[in-house]
Order: structure tokens, then C-alpha cells, then sequence
RNA sequence: GGAGGGGUUCCCGAGUGGCCAAAGGGGGCAGACUGUAAAUCUGUUGCGUGAACGCUUCGAAGGUUCAAAUCCUUCCCCCUCCA
């Protein structure tokens, strides 16, 4: 019961309220739909609000279903709003519904975690069974989408592929007869239109639950990996908690709430007496979570550290081959530069430092006799040593 | 099918023969301030060792010219309106 409750908890909508409950309670086991595109398998604490929500399903014995929409990415989408989308191949929707399978399991129990592909169905269509489907629904309610509303009324081009799409991921949760739908309020519209086609092929019509949009470490869209505003699930505990700190102010409260088991009066109890206390205690929650208590301290160690201007313990290490290197050289070899143009103008804005001395010199040439930190801003750190062989 | 508008550097967007590696804004990176937040200010933002200079870039390929993002030809793509 409490689980049922904190399921709800959070949500934007759930349609309908009453269904889910009688669903929860009629001791059946129940098939939980997650959708998911193939094209970008790294999970990122945007996904983990969800992927959370169905970890208390799954508590409470519910089978949960990822359906890989790999029928349509493996055509493409020839739309070019959403663009760089290419045709996927039949290995590679499989090897990132693996990838997928294995980094939500670091949430999910992995026994109670199955994943479909579309493929199955869909591929199996022919065109009548196509405007079959079609004739289930209407131009008007598809138009209804937000998404297309505004598309025409701003005379942007709506292809009629994309009208489409809705109903293919409709038909998934026929074809898998889902009882319960679970996603971002970003697919709202997409989710409600599972009811409708289950009902219309004579299927009980799943629940719907929504859930908010995680907002991105730049305080402005959501969580995404190709806008850099992400933390991933996968990275390491010192990068994570780094950027954990980095969630803006304004927005730690959603942070808390969303991504961790705090309840929203103590989140907001936490953040009102100290706003930077605030912030260690969440990056530290979130590390922990994924990396372990140890990691965790690791991390937020290192941190103090680096933040109190000193140079951290640990980073990581590079060798370079022979004892003399450019400076510019040394930035682009590591990483730091995409260029070494770039890295001169680095250079010269005072941005790069060694054993914790500005640069000043763009032609310098750095003996790598002992071993060196090279800094870069204020958190990038890497050590530098010659190659074994080459030490004198 | 007809008419019109357009493709510029990460994005938006100015630029219609030389002063254009290309205004301005956004974003990015770095510096100051700070709590590695926000806001603000400063620098920077194609590549080649800084400069000098050179090279590549303005949808594609050719051409005119001492000189082209800008002119000409052909091609590709996108959008709008009317049928």
C-alpha cells in the first residue's frame, strides 16, 4: 500500500487514477510498458525518474517491458528536424537493446526486466493491417497533439510519416497488451493513444502515468545527451559528483524529489537551512547510490579538495613518449585542446596552469623529467609522465 | 503542375566583387567575483607553434576575374503560396 502511494508520488497525471488502483489492488501480475529509442542508450538521471517508478512496480511482483522501438529506427526518419536520426541495422538496435538492458538493470531487477523490439510486430504488418490501424483513429484527435498543433499553425511541415508514429507506438502496447504505461510528460499524448487503440482492438486500456521532465544541468532544457546537460547513471563516482554540484540552485529541490528517495518536505527542509550543505548532501546521496558509500566519500573528498584550490589525490595519468614536449602539444595529446591553436588561446587567457603555476609562456617547452600535474580550468586535472623506458 | 523565398562558420543570423576567417546575438571555453550555483564583467571562439605568412571554410561541381560567400552555368536540397 505504501508502495502504491509512493508510486503516485511525483506524478504529473495519471489516467485514470481509479483504473490503476483497482489494477494494483486486483492481486494480478501486471505488464508495465517503457518505451525506449534505441538510437541513445545511455541512461542519464533524466531516465531514472522513471526507471525508479518501475523499480517499485517490480517491488511489488509487476513484470516490466521495454519495448526497443527498433522497427523505426531502423528506417530512419527522413524528417530532418530530428536530425543525425540514421537507419539503424538489425545488430545494431540489438547491441543497444543489450547496452540498454544492462545499464537500467543498475536500477532494475534484472529478473523482472524483459525487453521486446517492435520489430516483431511491425514488421510483420502488411499495408492493409496498416490502414486498419489507421482507421482506428482520427486526423483531428492526431492534430491534437501539441506537437503538430503548433507545427501548423506555424506553417511548419508535418510529414505524413510522423502522424503515424503516435499510432505505431500505440500499437506496441496492444501487441504487448500493457496494463500500465509509464513515461515522461513529454509523451503524454503518445501514451493516451495506447488507451485508445487497446480499447479499439477490444483490450482493457492501460493506465497512464506521467512523470516531469528532469531539467538539465543548464537550468534550461531537459536532460539530454546530446545538449551536455546530463549526469550519467555510468560515470564515474568523481565526475558524477562533481556535476551533481553543479545543478543550479533553483532547480535541487526537483533534483532531490525526482531522482532520490527524499520526500519533498525534508528536500525542502534540507535546502532552506543550507544551501551549499544542500548540494554536497545531494551529490553525495547520488554518487552513493550508484557508486557505493566508499566511492562516495572518495568523491566527495576529492572535491573539497579541489575546491579549496588544492590539487587533488587522485586523477588521471598520461605519458607522453620522449622527455621534451610543446605545451600546446601537451594540451591537444591530452585532451584538453581540440587544437593547438586552441590551446595557445588557452594559454593566453591565463587558463592553464602546472604543479599549480599559470602558464605564461605559450611557446613552452615542459621537460617531463619528474612527473607533473597538469591543470586545466579549474577541475580538470591530469598527471604527466614520461614513458618508463625513456626516464633517465 | 504554376509562382515565389531560401541553403553562410556549433546554432540563429548579417553580408551582393577586394578593407571577409566573414558583423551581431546565442551557446562553448577560459579569467575576475563566488558557494566549481545564479547574475554580472573581461578575454576567446576554423586549422598550421604566437606574430608574419600560409591553408581550408559560406549547399555541390564547373566558369568569369588580378581578386568571388558575393557575378555566370549546371546540379542537389529545403520552405511558402496557388492548383
Amino acid at each position: 500500500m505504501e508502495k502504491i502511494e509512493l508510486i503516485k508520488n511525483g506524478a504529473v497525471q495519471i489516467y485514470s487514477e481509479q483504473g490503476l488502483t483497482e489494477k494494483l489492488l486486483s492481486g494480478k501480475r501486471l505488464t508495465i510498458k517503457l518505451g525506449a529509442d534505441p538510437s541513445r542508450p545511455d541512461l542519464h538521471l533524466g531516465h531514472s525518474v522513471v526507471l525508479r517508478k518501475l523499480k517499485l512496480f517490480q517491488a511489488l511482483g509487476h513484470r516490466i517491458v521495454f519495448v526497443i522501438g527498433d522497427f523505426t529506427a531502423m528506417i530512419g526518419d527522413p524528417t530532418g528536424r530530428s536530425k543525425t536520426r540514421p537507419a539503424l541495422t538489425l545488430e545494431e538496435t540489438r547491441a543497444s537493446g543489450e547496452s540498454y538492458f544492462k545499464q537500467v538493470t543498475k536500477i532494475l531487477d534484472p529478473v523482472k526486466t524483459e525487453i521486446a523490439y517492435n520489430s516483431e510486430w511491425l514488421s510483420k504488418m502488411n499495408f492493409a493491417d496498416v490502414i486498419s490501424l489507421c482507421s482506428k483513429y482520427t486526423v483531428a484527435r492526431i492534430l491534437e497533439r501539441n506537437d503538430f498543433a503548433n507545427r501548423l499553425a506555424q506553417n511548419l511541415p508535418i510529414s505524413m510519416h510522423e502522424l503515424l508514429y503516435p499510432l505505431v507506438q500505440g500499437y506496441d502496447s496492444v501487441a504487448i497488451n500493457a496494463d500500465v504505461e509509464v513515461g515522461g510528460t513529454d509523451q503524454t499524448f503518445n501514451l493516451l493513444v495506447g488507451r485508445d487503440l487497446q480499447a479499439a482492438y477490444g483490450q482493457a486500456p492501460q493506465e497512464v502515468i506521467t512523470f516531469p521532465l528532469l531539467v538539465g544541468l543548464d537550468g534550461k532544457e531537459k536532460m539530454s545527451k546530446s545538449l551536455e546537460n546530463y549526469i550519467g547513471i555510468d560515470e564515474p563516482a568523481d565526475i558524477m559528483f562533481e556535476k551533481a554540484m553543479k545543478v543550479p540552485d533553483n532547480l535541487l529541490l526537483d533534483y532531490y524529489v525526482l531522482t532520490t528517495d527524499t520526500l519533498k518536505p525534508d528536500a525542502e527542509a534540507i535546502i532552506r537551512r543550507e544551501i551549499r550543505e544542500a548540494h554536497l548532501k545531494y551529490a553525495f546521496m547520488i554518487t552513493e547510490m550508484y557508486h557505493g558509500r566508499q566511492a562516495a566519500e572518495n568523491a566527495r573528498q576529492r572535491y573539497l579538495q579541489v575546491a579549496g584550490g588544492a590539487v587533488p589525490e587522485r586523477m588521471p595519468e598520461f605519458t607522453v613518449s620522449g622527455l621534451e614536449i610543446m605545451i600546446c602539444d601537451l594540451l591537444k595529446q591530452v585532451g584538453f585542446s581540440a587544437s593547438k591553436r586552441e590551446a595557445c588561446r588557452s594559454i593566453a587567457g591565463r587558463g592553464v596552469k602546472i604543479n599549480g603555476v599559470t602558464v605564461e609562456d605559450l611557446m613552452l617547452k615542459v621537460t617531463v623529467r619528474e612527473p607533473f600535474v597538469l591543470q586545466f580550468g579549474k577541475s580538470r586535472f591530469i598527471k604527466v609522465r614520461a614513458e618508463k623506458g625513456d626516464e633517465e
